[in-house]
DNA sequence: AATGAATGAGAATTCATTCAT
DNA sequence: TATGAATGAATTCTCATTCAT
């Protein structure tokens, strides 16, 4: 469960070689999976031999572990804010699913890369992954809910955890469905080939589910005060 | 977009031997993927020759789209009952989670086999399985959606088609949960290390999320009838 | 310490093709040593893919290993005979210097090969080799070593498996010297540049050091009978 | 024939550093054997960069050749004092058993970097080595047999520089088993499992072997004195 | 229909050697 | 003198696909 994948002349590479070389790798690993990209083309991609390129990573492995660890730093650092504000639930899901359709838009790289997981054979690194990545959200979306719980703006009967599971579940099927070509399909079977055409039914609707999600239903109220 | 990817040949082989060349082959790919996985090696698995496979199927795709067919059809009939069973959506909600939970731990196959659709390049294909594998459970989950509106079941002001989506999402991502490494750890941070050993826990959370977020809200109510 | 390398695909292929394969395979090997030795030109040598050298063999080493195995069967059975024939020690010993230096001139392969058991890293790989390989000189010389010194022709008091080590060894070093280059150095420079003109000087001069060694010296006598 | 296999650089280099370099290179060649060695693994070894390494040395050859002359250098003035002591040739002999497993198994590097010899191609060098190691025994050992036989210490009627030759072949193979994998293999095989755990038995046999080879047999005397 | 031997292009990785600084 | 980044040809091994029988 290591956290650095790179070799230590790849600490030494100037910056903007470092850069090249990640988003080469980035690319590739994006574009045609774990086991399709080719080295040898990310190495010409970046401008680089070959063998510099195994002198800054020990394997091909390696470079995909630091592709993704690079990406998931990006990328979390633009969420977190998102994330972390301090509005109230609703108005952060709003923002949320609002970010989700703009960045998914505009760099659809992460989530391509994100299935490469899937092909990692080692169950460290994909527990490894699944930590980096999620531990932010999670921690995030859990500490608000149960402030928002505390606070009586949620139903108090719900398990936070699991709640925030759910949230979470929802805005990540978003994304995918922004990005995922599968994904992209299944929102169009569901909501209609004009879904991508109208953000702000999709961010209207998801609102509605998750408030409605989260407070006190009619019908639970009619069965405590009968 | 083709719904036939085999040759002739493999429609005038005997039943049996159709059935194993397609078994041999979905357990390969769920296996390895579909870049990883070995055409030898399934033939030698189906007791047949290599020179046999390529009577039967053009391509390693071919095959593989074959076993796609046929494994989605195999689900399809399975899931498809206990979607359509004319129980209250709630019920059958319920009832959803349960069979993820069950036949997940038993047949993580298909969900494996799943994950190999992103490798493949050709967005006709990608269409085609988006479309027989989502739109059994989009018509049906819509169907009854439609109705609940109608008999006054679910609030009235919700998008059907876009709930049915935020529901189907749920336990999409509930089923990866219980079949996938990454998602299975994911599912760990979110909800505790002993979430699979409380699955009437999961069942519950899940259906008081489903149920309140299909129903008018307290908070709603109070909104509108000050 | 497996005595089969080779893949069941070996075993199916034709004679005639096994032969080749082995012979391209021992030459190379002898030429160039285990590292050097390249498979696609082992490959092309015999006339064959390397991707069928790879359905007969899993790696380079078994390669190599499936080589050598067959070159000390070939020499095995070729010196067996003279080692085991019922002749005296000493005609023996004279019969084996002889072998020594006609077929050392002959084939040099064997010698060369073997040089490569040294890069070998696998411990197990090298006793196997030590054992059949030595094992067969070793049971006849202490055999007639054992008969004769039972029936008086030898010293009494000698340590039969230690002579019979010596013995090997002046044996074994002279093979070395009607092959291996450096050895052939050695050899001149002990003996005179002009060593290998003159055989019947070397096996003439062999057969009385180990006479010699093998009966009860003079000093002895005087010793034992003052 | 050159006996300078480095760079004019090297010569002016720091006497220790000149060391370090030389230890650096015998240690990795005697572990991985010529071809496998590496020089930029020396050149780290040895605390310097490559691009010195080859200010020093024009290839990997000259720098193993270089490394072989220092080898050679250390190793032949170890031994030369035991073999040029003025002790009787059977005291000699039993010396120089026990220094062999003395060194041999505190220094097995020589012995390992040996047979590196056996990788070069070049006629040359391979001759240069022989001179080198072989040709200080040679002379002491030839010059003592031709005394010890003018003194009448042993037979008349021996070649003396084919018996110094086998003198040293049982020398040399004794070094080697208690060195290299293969051979102490075949040590066991011939003198038994424990062979390592009895020393006084090897050189009491050896002794044995040795001085009856050099002496009158009584076999050959009463032959010649019916 | 059926076999499975045979192909060969392709991909990951290594390392002796060069060269700008 | 000294560095170590950079190169790229070479090598082992894989596997989809073909084809003679």
């Amino acid at each position: 469960m290591e956290t650095v994948h790179h070799k230590p002349a790849f600490d030494r590479a100037d910056p903007s070689r470092k850069k090249t070389v990640l988003d080469a790798g980035i690319g590739e690993f994006a574009e045609h999976g774990y086991e399709k990209a080719n080295i040898n083309v990310i190495a010409k991609k970046a401008g680089i031999s070959v063998g510099l390129m195994y002198k800054y990573f020990d394997t091909k492995e390696d470079l995909f572990l630091t592709c993704m660890d690079c990406a998931i730093d990006t990328m979390t650092t633009e969420i977190s804010e998102v994330v972390n504000s301090d509005a109230k639930i609703l108005n952060r899901a709003e923002q949320l699913v609002r970010t989700v359709q703009r960045t998914s838009r505009e760099d659809t790289t992460f989530v391509k890369l994100y299935s490469g997981i899937t092909e990692l054979k080692n169950d460290q690194h994909v527990a490894y992954f699944a930590e980096k990545i999620e531990r932010v959200s999670y921690e995030a979306y859990h500490a608000f809910l149960e402030r928002a719980q505390r606070d009586g703006d949620i139903r108090p009967d719900c398990d936070t955890r699991m709640f925030a599971f759910f949230f979470d579940s929802i805005l990540t099927t978003l994304q995918f469905s922004y990005v995922s070509d599968y994904y992209r399909e299944r929102f169009k079977i569901y909501c209609g080939d004009d879904v991508f055409e109208d953000d702000e039914r999709v961010v209207r609707e998801a609102v509605k589910f998750l408030e409605s999600a989260f407070t006190f239903s009619q019908a639970e109220v009619k069965h405590k005060n009968p």
